[in-house]
DNA sequence: GCCTATCTGTGAAAAATTTCACAGAAAAAT
DNA sequence: ATTTTTCTGTGAAATTTTTCACAGATAGGC
């Protein structure tokens, strides 16, 4: 049982013999993160001309840093008084989404109580490149009282919504004590990462990618320096 | 006004001439996040012993970089059959903690409707090292209406509190709107870091650290890779 | 008893990331 | 008009992080 999974880590830790045909202009992995949240901060920028250094005040990364960053995505934007907002906002956008200005990304809410409910309330992906396509609980009687803006289902139902939408993120709202299995129902019907709102850890080898967002685990990186 | 946040940042990115007279053993960045990460995936561990080839799977993260990391810690705690869980969990606790097994640190919740409320209801920190010790809101109205563990405050009275009880981490859940202030604020009133639960960016230089845990923030950072 | 398989623990090599340092350009100041 | 300051953009150096490779140890099969 863990073989399978110890496998698939292997096949992605390993490029082995192939260096890959055309690296083309891959973005550094760190590089892009911040470059996912300085498309963000971009928002809060008072004028239309910003530069390195105010970057470097909002973010705490170093001016060196964000000057690299930029100028790896190939196309320059700025001249020597600064970024124009919205020509890097624009070069960001373009860059970054997911497969190139397709349409919206789909993702699911999973577990309607707790943070699930209030996400739901909240419509929090306004806005965003996402979108919330079906919501899951474990209760039919739930699923029957809750109203949203996205359909709901029970929860028995979640691999075949998932597959027939092509839904590709989900968030997960469980309880702790359920959340890796569910995780693991995720993870078996071809999810490609969770947002992980649950305290628990979430034990799905490296094929699915999880992002951690509960206020106990911010707050335990935080103190970590 | 951005002259003395660019200073701060220089004077923190600058070890300069001196290099830091006994670097001790300092735990990479990079290795103390995943360890605490790692300390939390224990907890979902079924059995006694653990090795590296079964936290990678739970995790993601290579058997090495896994291996690597415990050893900085510099103590052996596993030997030829793997790890032994609870001693592992111990090490952890021990090397980890803020300072070092103190008492619990304080935070201390802004904005209590909305994520607040929620958050607020849930005692999202039950069984962790952290402990909420005040509420925020700039509503005098709300901190009547609502009860909770903690007491709850004016916004009015935010630098005073935090100061008088030696509050150290904020969860920021104000609207995206009103965040960045309050942003400021805190970070003028000592606080170290700030999780935030908005989905505004948080301008405050390199002095406070943020950990961003909105949803949408989250679900950028998986569809990046 | 010995061979095989599976562990940890760790220096050393490799790769990725960050910082440095400076060329080139444009505005501001003198 | 010329000097000063403040920019970006980028190769190259420095640093950090990850991966490799193997010594040493233990359990189980034959």
């Amino acid at each position: 049982m863990s073989s399978e999974i110890f496998h698939s880590t292997q096949a992605q830790n390993r490029p082995g013999q192939n260096p890959p045909p055309i690296p083309e202009r891959v973005l550094p992995k760190a590089a892009r993160q911040r470059l996912v949240e300085l498309w963000r901060a971009l928002d809060g920028a008072p004028s239309p001309v910003v530069t390195s250094r105010q970057l470097a005040a909002w973010t705490g990364w170093s001016r060196d840093t964000i000057r690299k960053d930029i100028s790896l995505l190939g196309i320059s934007c700025g001249d020597a008084k600064g970024y124009d907002r919205l020509a890097l906002r624009d070069l960001l956008s373009e860059r970054l989404s997911p497969q190139s200005g397709a349409s919206r990304s789909l993702c699911c809410v999973v577990g309607l109580s707790g943070f699930g409910e209030f996400f739901l309330r909240a419509s929090g992906l306004a806005g965003s490149a996402f979108c919330v396509a079906a919501g899951f609980d474990r209760s039919v009687n739930r699923i029957e009282t809750l109203s949203a803006d996205f359909p709901l289902f029970a929860a028995s139902r979640l691999e075949e919504v998932i597959a027939k939408r092509g839904i590709e993120y989900a968030v997960l709202c469980e309880s702790a004590e359920h959340a890796p299995a569910m995780a693991k129902r995720l993870a078996a019907a071809g999810i490609k990462g969770i947002v992980n709102a649950t305290p628990a850890s979430l034990p799905v080898g490296s094929a699915v990618r999880v992002e951690n967002i509960s206020v106990i685990s911010a707050l335990q990186r935080l103190s970590c320096q």
